[in-house]
DNA sequence: CAACTTATTATGTCTGCACATAATAACTGT
DNA sequence: ACAGTTATTATGTGCAGACATAATAAGTTG
């Protein structure tokens, strides 16, 4: 009997037994232990394979229930959201950017509920275009909440601009993010230098300190643009 | 000093440090081993604790290197990707699908580059359309390599059991995953009952057995859909 | 000084053991 | 039969020690 004493080797092996059918969709495989018999190696070894795969979603695990291969396997896609200006610079291309305006106002009834803002709250809009090689890449769309972030009142955004700002003085909160598509309107045909009803792929990202929302954004990417990923 | 023993409170620790600036991104932070000490634990619980932060793209780690902030946190979102019948069940709605088309031809050429068929292969086309309470819900435009899943020769004429064979198999493969936003060309209008150049939300996956396709297939949603994720 | 070899170092992983925890099964008394 | 308690079980996690590995630094030789 070979032994199994990476936790790569024994993750494998069990999407071989898997994938072979060995251990069939919503079957109950064995337990840590008895894997850890069979393979030649310790429990923590075994735990740590299956783990992952439970993570990735391959597997569904139940403390006193055991480990059963999962029926409807979700498939993870893990997508990569970068900084706008790495992303263009990473294609070879020169990254600019300009803001439309900057206004401190009420925002849209949307964005109160997104943000959880109540309807006479104000709050800094500040649009920007972001050009790869002049060519128009991105139109963020950023609403920000005064009253999490205050220091950015003062920020003039010389040299830098809001998304990093935010990234450097807010980093790290948790957020919803979704994705979608929507036709061109004026202001995103006329920005992005495409026709009305262009079909853009859309980010609608909130992002939240606490209970507080600090910042809520919707990037329209130029037509053409598309995210990849693996699974 | 006040122990922490847990990795998820030494997770929590560490971002507390990170958000708070007192480790700057880009930095080097102390050592597992200086960090074990620091917490009154083990190595082992220190080094669950920032693995899980650099899978996260908070931490930056090198062996030898040490580990440090990642000076651009790259954001990961993670898409579940579930089975249309199941995502439309979820939703409380009733699931229904109809084949438009069964046959075995040369496929176009993009779909010969995506799945890396010469130009006299042949493959088999099954477009399909999912229903959500009657209403479209997704036209989905599927590939599939028989050379390298000849087996779906044998059910694919049967009825439903080829897809069904089909999501078992490409449910545990890898494979390519590419969002985007497209215009709805007349095909696609007519099969998801809406307007020709309504924006919709596309997904391509191409999945591989090894080095050889499996199956490619456009994803086209109805207008209106969007994914939602957190980070 | 450059090219090569060796030592050092921080992370990566495995082991064997222990205890914690959640979920279930078995048991209990009424 | 039922509600409440206890036992059992598989996973979840922590610990100490050991060795593996990759990357770098230090040392050596031509």
């Amino acid at each position: 009997m070979k032994k199994i004493t990476t936790w790569q080797a024994i993750e494998a092996e069990v999407m071989r037994r898997i994938s072979s059918k060995m251990w069939q969709a919503g079957e109950l495989i064995p337990g840590e232990i008895g894997l850890a018999e069979e393979f030649g190696c310790a429990r923590a070894t075994v735990n740590r394979a299956l783990r992952q795969l439970a993570d990735a979603g391959i597997l569904e695990r139940r403390r006193k229930g055991g480990t059963r291969v999962a029926r409807y396997p979700v498939r993870k896609a893990t997508l990569d959201i970068p900084i706008t200006r790495l992303e263009i610079e990473g294609r070879g291309k020169a990254y600019e950017h300009s803001f439309i305006g900057r206004k401190f106002k009420r925002p849209p009834q949307s964005i109160q509920e997104k943000m959880n803002l109540s309807s006479t709250q104000k709050a800094l809009h500040i649009p920007a275009v972001h050009y790869a090689d002049k060519v128009p890449f991105l139109y963020e769309s950023r609403w920000v909440n005064l009253e999490a972030v205050p220091q950015i009142k003062d920020e003039s955004f010389v040299g830098i601009n809001a998304n990093e700002w935010l990234i450097e003085h807010a980093a790290y909160s948790r957020g919803d993010i979704h994705f979608s598509a929507a036709n061109a309107k004026a202001k995103d045909a006329e920005l992005l230098k495409c026709n009305i009803g262009d079909a853009l792929f859309i980010i609608d990202r909130t992002t939240w300190h606490r209970e507080q929302s600090i910042t809520s954004v919707r990037l329209a990417y130029a037509p053409g643009f598309h995210m990849k990923s693996q699974i």
